[in-house]
RNA sequence: AGAGGAGUGGCAGAGUGGUCGAAUGCACUGGUCUUGAAAACCAGCGUACCGCGAGGUACCGGGGGUUCGAAUCCCUCCUCCUCUGCCA
């Protein structure tokens, strides 16, 4: 979340930005801020003083006791009494106003960066770069929901039965495409200094609060209410959260994690006419990269991440483009996001396949996420984090645009994780 | 899951109601000494909030309570250890 210190010293620039992103009533939303803050700031210097007094009248009644002077001592307890309802009361106030303000910051989205496009949908996210062209595609090619059935490699109807809609079966060659595909992600990532974890799937709340999931995407996850968990929609959730309190030291930087985790969408209310086979799951997999880095360098740092995602998209050989999210459609704890989509041939539309994030120090404050810099002083970090890659949409490309009618061949790369270079 | 024990600063570890934000040691930082280093010695060394500042307040696993006053007493939750049970 932003910090109050910043909102209350560059307040009309927050407004301003806030409004760039379209976020609603936000002058309103900021002046509110502001004053619970103001009577924040009042109740807690005046508690402050009361509790000095309080401190003071108990050391000199500890003095007294220890004399064995019980008079003195029971006649100052007495002048206590007042001070102690007072402090009550007025500590009251001040909780109360510190929690109402954090609800309310946590209702606050980021502000964009300045690279960050004006626009209020998607219909404005400014394409920065395009690769590759257009295979040319067999007569009667199919969509990727055809060929699965054609080649029995992704069974819905069976995840139907066992779970519900949204939870395919992979099986054979499907299942261990995706599974080569996992490991080169994460072998990939490794060359490129990434550390490999695996996170637990399963979340409690502060970690949702952490990086920002809670309370701004309550009804997207999975929730297990007997021990109030939460299933992970992204990596990004248990391995940013591993950092949640913790100071690192300058030579623990940069941080780069990475993990491959399945993740959990209720996707209620997206689903669509549009939304076939695998472009729209409850349950996919997904290998994440996650950065720590210094404010001064995450930008460089989010540069770096986008070039290594569109590097595995070179490596498998899929046409793709790169959008810069405009203002509107940025994600609500996000700076600045790049998406790579990569084109569908068979359902000529583009799927994103990743989204690279940077987040500056929206995550780190919440997560009291810091570092201690040369000159002693403790600083909030900047937290990154990319999908490297989403499964289901980079086998669903895969599928359709390497259709032949010899069937589906597996990139070069990839064949030495499959054991296999064709589906047929 | 049941029984017992324990959670204190980066680490180790003292502290069971009063000047304790917390002894001591180690680690760390600066200095003295030294050709240099080590050793020794001296000094410093938690976090957050409020305040222009002086300074104040809070924090001894989390939350709540008793008390004029809580690291210390009570309640509750969490975590770890030991034993028993169960289980991939």
């Amino acid at each position: 979340m932003l910090q109050v210190a910043y909102i209350r010293e560059n307040k009309d620039f927050v407004i301003k930005a806030l409004g760039k992103r379209k976020f609603a009533d936000a002058e309103q939303v900021i002046n509110q801020v502001l004053a619970i803050d103001e009577s924040r700031r009042s109740a807690q210097q005046e508690l402050d003083s009361l509790l000095a007094e309080a401190n003071h009248l108990s050391k000199q009644i500890g003095g007294l006791m220890k004399q064995g002077d019980v008079a003195a001592a029971e006649s100052i307890k007495a002048q206590t009494a007042e001070i102690k309802l007072k402090s009550k009361s007025l500590g009251d106030v001040q909780s109360s106003a510190e929690e109402e303000l954090k609800a309310l910051l946590y209702t606050i989205p980021n502000i964009p960066n300045n690279n960050v496009p004006e626009g209020a949908s998607e219909d404005h996210n400014e394409v920065v770069y395009e690769h590759g062209s257009t295979p040319s595609l067999p007569s009667g090619a199919l969509p990727h929901w055809e060929l699965i059935k054609k080649y029995d490699i992704i069974d819905f109807e069976v995840g139907v039965k066992i779970t519900g809609a949204g939870f395919p079966v992979y099986k054979g060659k499907g299942a261990r495409l995706q599974r080569a595909l996992v490991n080169f992600f994460l072998e990939e990532a490794s060359k490129a200094g990434y550390m490999e974890v695996q996170p637990p799937i399963v979340i409690n709340e502060a970690s949702g609060y952490g990086t920002g999931q809670l309370p701004d995407k309550d009804g997207q996850m999975y929730h297990i209410s007997e021990e109030n968990f939460f299933l992970i929609p992204t990596a990004e959730v248990p391995i940013t959260n591993m950092y949640r309190d913790v100071i690192l030291k300058e030579q623990d930087l940069p941080v780069k994690n990475v993990g491959f985790t399945p993740c959990f969408r209720r996707e209620a209310g997206s689903w669509g006419a549009h939304v076939r086979g695998l472009n729209r799951l409850h349950q996919f997999d997904k290998v994440e990269v996650v950065q720590i880095r210094r404010p001064e360098e995450s930008y460089q740092a989010l540069e770096e991440m986008c070039k290594y995602v569109q590097g595995l998209l070179e490596k498998l050989g899929l046409q793709y483009r790169v959008l810069n999210l405009c203002a509107g459609d940025l994600g609500f704890t996000s700076a600045q996001t790049f998406d790579m989509e990569v084109f569908s041939a068979a359902q000529g539309k583009w799927l994103e396949v990743s989204s690279v994030s940077n987040f500056e120090t929206y995550q780190a404050n919440r997560l009291k996420l810091r570092y201690q810099a040369a000159d002693k002083k403790k600083q909030l970090l900047h937290t990154l984090n990319g999908s490297a890659l989403a499964l289901p949409r980079i086998v669903a490309s895969l599928l359709e645009n390497n259709q032949t009618e010899d069937g589906i061949v597996i990139p070069e790369i990839l064949v030495p994780y499959t054991g296999f270079d064709r589906i047929n």
